[in-house]
DNA sequence: ACCTGAACACCGTTCAAGT
DNA sequence: ACCTGAACACCGTTCAAGT
C-alpha cells in the first residue's frame, strides 16, 4: 500500500506521469479528491516527492486544464461557412467542458487556461472570424465573448438549476444544450452582422 | 487579542453579525483570508462558536453571495424601452460583480446564488422580457443566457488577459466594459428579434 | 441556545538528509 | 536530480462540558 523505497531510491516519475495521474484521480473521484497527498499515494510516492516535478498544486492544475483542451475538435478554417465552423468549434469546447464538470469553475477562475492548447484554439477562432469578415479589435472582442459565453454556460449547465423562475422545472441536459446553441446563434448573428 | 470569556458566557452574536463580518474580511483581505478561524478571531470568539449560527462554511458563503446581490440596482419594469431596462439591470449586475472580484468564481460555481435577492432579480428580468414580447420557454432560455453571460464576463474581466491572441495587449477595464456592453447588445438583439 | 477547550482528521509545503 | 522522513503552519468540523 505505502512506500517501498528508502531515501535515495527513485520511483522513476515524470512530470507527464503526475499530470496523467491527476486526471485519473479527477475522473474517478472528483475535484475535492485531488489532493497532493492522494495523488502521491496513487503514484506510490511520498507527498513531497511530487515537488520535484511540479512547482505547486496550482501550476499542476494549470497543466491539467490545458491538457484537457487537447480533446476539443478543431479543424483549421477551411473553405466552408465560417459561421458554421465557429459554431462547431464552440460546441465541441462546450462538450469537452461538460465532460469535466468539476473543472469548469477552475477554467472560469483562470479564464480557460493559458497553455499551448488554449493558444492554438484562440488562433483558430481568430482565423475563422477573419474568414467571416471580422478582424482587428472586433475580432478580439468577439473571441473574448465566445470564450466567456461557452465556459460560462458550461458552468451553468453543470449545476442544479437556479430557483429564479416561477414554478421552475429543472432543465434537462438536452434542454440546456439547445439553450446553449440558441444563445450561440444569437451571438454569432450579432458578431457577424454588418456594423 | 483573544477570548475573554469562560464556557457558558455569551458573546451576543447573531447570524447577521457573522455574515457582515465575513463581508468585511472579504473586502479587506480577500477570499483566501476568509477562514472560519480568521472570522472567529475577528468576532473575538472561538472558531467553533460560529457553528451555532451557521451550518457550514459553504452555507455561510451562500448567504454572503446573496447578500451582495442586494446592491444591484433593479427598478421594476416601467413603461420605458424594455431592452434598455434589461441592459441597465445586467450592467448594474456586472458592476456589482466586478466590485467583488474574488467572489466571481464562486457565483459561477453556484450559478449566481439561490437566495431571495437572486430570485427577485430573476423575476424582474422575466417581467422585462415579457414586456419585450418574450415569454414561455424562450424567456427562461434568455434569462439563463443573460445570467451566464454577465457572470461569465465578470469572471473574465477580473483576471489577467488570456494569451490567446497574437501580440495581445492586455485589455483595460474600460475596454472590457465596452466589450461587455457590445456582447450584451448582440444578445439582446438576438433575443428580441422576431423568430 | 450559545459559548469554550480540546481534539480529530485532514491540508500544502519546506527542510534536511540520503543516493 | 529525485526521493524519504519528519515537521510546520495551517484548515473545517465535532464532541463534551459549562451556564
Amino acid at each position: 500500500m505505502h512506500q517501498r523505497r528508502s531515501p535515495g531510491q527513485r520511483a522513476g516519475l515524470t512530470r507527464a506521469d503526475v499530470i496523467a495521474a491527476a486526471r485519473e484521480l479527477l475522473d474517478e473521484r472528483g475535484l475535492e479528491a485531488l489532493t497532493m497527498r492522494a495523488l502521491a499515494e496513487r503514484l506510490d510516492v511520498a507527498p513531497n516527492a511530487l515537488y520535484a516535478h511540479v512547482a505547486s498544486k496550482t501550476s499542476l492544475i494549470d497543466d491539467v486544464l490545458d491538457d484537457i483542451l487537447a480533446e476539443v475538435e478543431a479543424s483549421a478554417p477551411d473553405d466552408g461557412d465560417p459561421r458554421a465552423g465557429l459554431h462547431a468549434l464552440m460546441s465541441s469546447s462546450y462538450e469537452v467542458l461538460i465532460a469535466h464538470r468539476d473543472l469548469v469553475p477552475l477554467y472560469l477562475a483562470r479564464q480557460g487556461a493559458r497553455g499551448p492548447h488554449a493558444q492554438r484554439l484562440g488562433q483558430i477562432v481568430l482565423g475563422q472570424l477573419a474568414d467571416a469578415g471580422v478582424s482587428g479589435t472586433s475580432a478580439h472582442e468577439a473571441l473574448r465573448v465566445l470564450i466567456v459565453y461557452t465556459i460560462g454556460f458550461a458552468a451553468f449547465a453543470t449545476r442544479p438549476p437556479i430557483a429564479a423562475a416561477d414554478n421552475a422545472v429543472p432543465p434537462a441536459a438536452e434542454e440546456l444544450r439547445s439553450n446553449f446553441d440558441e444563445g450561440l446563434r444569437w451571438l454569432l448573428t450579432g458578431i457577424t452582422a454588418p456594423a
